[in-house]
DNA sequence: AGCGGGATTTTCT
DNA sequence: GAAAATCCCGCTT
């Protein structure tokens, strides 16, 4: 009960929500197996910006986007990677966060595993983090309060452990300074930018 | 350390 | 038919 009350956080703009979510942790199960990760490294995404997967409106792809706030999107892209984002704002309004990063927290061994990597080449990027946690077409809808995939809230990180600048990967919307990741973090993705 | 290209399929024009 | 919210490998400095 607690729990669906704390996540009241997500229903605010993206812009505003995504560095709220950097501390943050998620917790995945399958079956006596528990990872947790902390989010290091979020951009936001509006209906609003042409950047955004919801700007040419709703459609089938992005309708979990334009639901209610607290359940995760995940999309396909380039042939090959899946990216998860927790979307956020109104019923009825098209937005989301994707996480860019995450840091392990528990069940590291499991992530490498499943990556063949070590270090911050686990998690260091959004189709990194999918593959690390097992996150692919099957989750997307999910509702983050329960089930295999959970999201905990944790408080809100100091203003000066956060940096905030451009998205990544992006043609369109590239001055929006809608990027945000922990200061100093390793597994950022980029750093330098 | 940094650049360039290939992989591969969903989605919308 | 082209672009895509990316990653990895191999080649060159």
């Amino acid at each position: 009960m607690a729990s669906e009350l704390n996540l009241q956080f997500l229903e605010g703009v993206a812009s505003e929500v995504a560095p709220r979510l950097l501390g943050c942790e998620l917790e995945r199960r399958e079956g006596n197996q528990v990872i947790r990760v902390k989010i290091v490294e979020t951009e936001a995404y509006d209906q609003t910006d042409v950047a955004s997967h919801s700007y040419k409106g709703r459609t089938q792809r992005t309708d979990v986007m334009f639901g209610p706030a607290g359940y995760l999107y995940v999309y396909f892209t380039y042939g090959m990677h899946y990216c998860c984002n927790i979307v956020v704002g109104k019923e009825g309004h098209g937005a989301a966060v994707l996480i860019r990063a995450v840091e392990p927290v528990e069940g590291s061994e499991i992530m490498a595993a499943r990556r063949g990597k070590s270090g911050v080449d686990i998690s260091n990027g959004p189709a990194k983090v999918c593959q690390a946690l097992a996150i692919d077409k099957k989750l997307n809808g999910h509702d983050l309060r329960s089930g295999v995939l959970r999201l905990i809230p944790k408080p809100d990180l100091p203003d000066e452990m956060i940096v905030q600048t451009v998205r990544v990967g992006i043609s369109q919307g590239k001055d929006l300074p809608w990027r945000f990741y922990i200061k100093s973090n390793p597994y950022v993705s980029r750093p330098n930018s």
